[in-house]
DNA sequence: CGCCAGGCCTGCACGC
DNA sequence: TGCGTGCAGGCCTGGC
């Protein structure tokens, strides 16, 4: 699921049920995510209004007063918002229960999320700090991008899913955005020109605006639904299509590893 | 059974 | 000795 766009989608489904609710209190039934859920949660969150639910990179972030909730989904992980009385299901290792009488359930088989409490600005965390810009954000552009490449011999794909050079993108939009891009995902980062760059923060800007636009018809999911997250099915360029023809050129989109994640390219539109 | 999966922190080896 | 860099490992469960 989670790359920024299914969070940014999640935080628009949530929003409106969770934005300026009361927290009645925090039910943990499993704490073992990535790190522990802090032991006292409840006492931490009881009695806090929920003043705003923000995104940074793909963390979400929820204005609790003095004190924010980080949450990240990992690999597997999604929240929705059930009546506070429907019984869990397997893997819903925690709700925030909300004074409206719903609670807002998070759901991890793989248990790679994480559940934190940082106190003051969320920014203070250690895992936020070193983020770059948004993607939106003016000063994430093609010159920061040959900035901070450098010398760099490590494949353009393997960057762009470090989040303190790109913030958001994970595998599926590395390799959508890199298609759009017409770059060759085992591109050395450092042999890159800005004017190339600069084309990859568009592709990178359209990969994920398309994304959130696929995933808004879905936002009804997020709430008191029984099923899957929601997450929308959306036509990948490149993605998963491994000897299926490209959709511009009918060329096979071909399937390699890079930093032992699965790398799709079309080898026609992209050098 | 083995392999794969949308993330990301940590620790190691290396070169300057 | 200290970076920055590039890798590999590990955390988990579920589906094919």
């Amino acid at each position: 699921m989670p790359e920024l766009p299914e969070v940014e989608t999640t935080r628009l489904g949530l929003s409106p049920h969770v934005q300026g609710q009361t927290i009645r209190t925090a039910v943990v039934r499993n704490p073992r995510l990535r790190w522990p859920v802090p032991k006292h949660l409840a006492q931490l969150v009881a009695g806090r209004r929920i003043e705003r639910l923000e995104r940074r990179s793909k963390y979400l972030l929820l204005d609790c007063g003095g004190g924010w909730l980080i949450l990240h989904l990992g690999m597997s992980g999604s929240l929705r918002v059930v009546p506070a009385d429907q019984p869990p299901g397997a893997h819903d290792h925690l709700d925030i229960v909300l004074e409206s009488g719903q609670a807002l359930r998070l759901h991890d088989p793989r248990r790679f999320g994480a559940v934190l409490w940082q106190r003051g600005e969320p920014t203070r965390n250690k895992l936020l700090r070193d983020i770059a810009p948004e993607p939106f954000d003016p000063r994430f552009d093609g010159h920061w991008l040959f900035q901070h490449t450098r010398g760099r011999r490590a494949a353009i794909k393997n960057l762009l899913m470090d989040q303190r050079l790109v913030c958001g993108v994970g595998n599926i939009y590395a390799n959508e955005s890199l298609f759009r891009a017409g770059i060759h995902p085992a591109t050395a980062a450092g042999r890159i020109g800005e004017q190339r760059y600069a084309r990859l923060v568009d592709a990178i800007r359209t990969t994920l605006t398309e994304a959130i636009r696929a995933g808004g018809s879905t936002l009804r999911d997020f709430v008191n639904a029984d099923g899957k997250p929601g997450y929308f099915q959306q036509q990948y360029f490149v993605y998963g299509r491994a000897g299926e023809p490209c959709r511009l050129c009918a060329s096979a989109v071909r399937m390699v590893r890079i930093g032992q994640r699965s790398a799709f390219y079309c080898p026609r539109c992209q050098r």
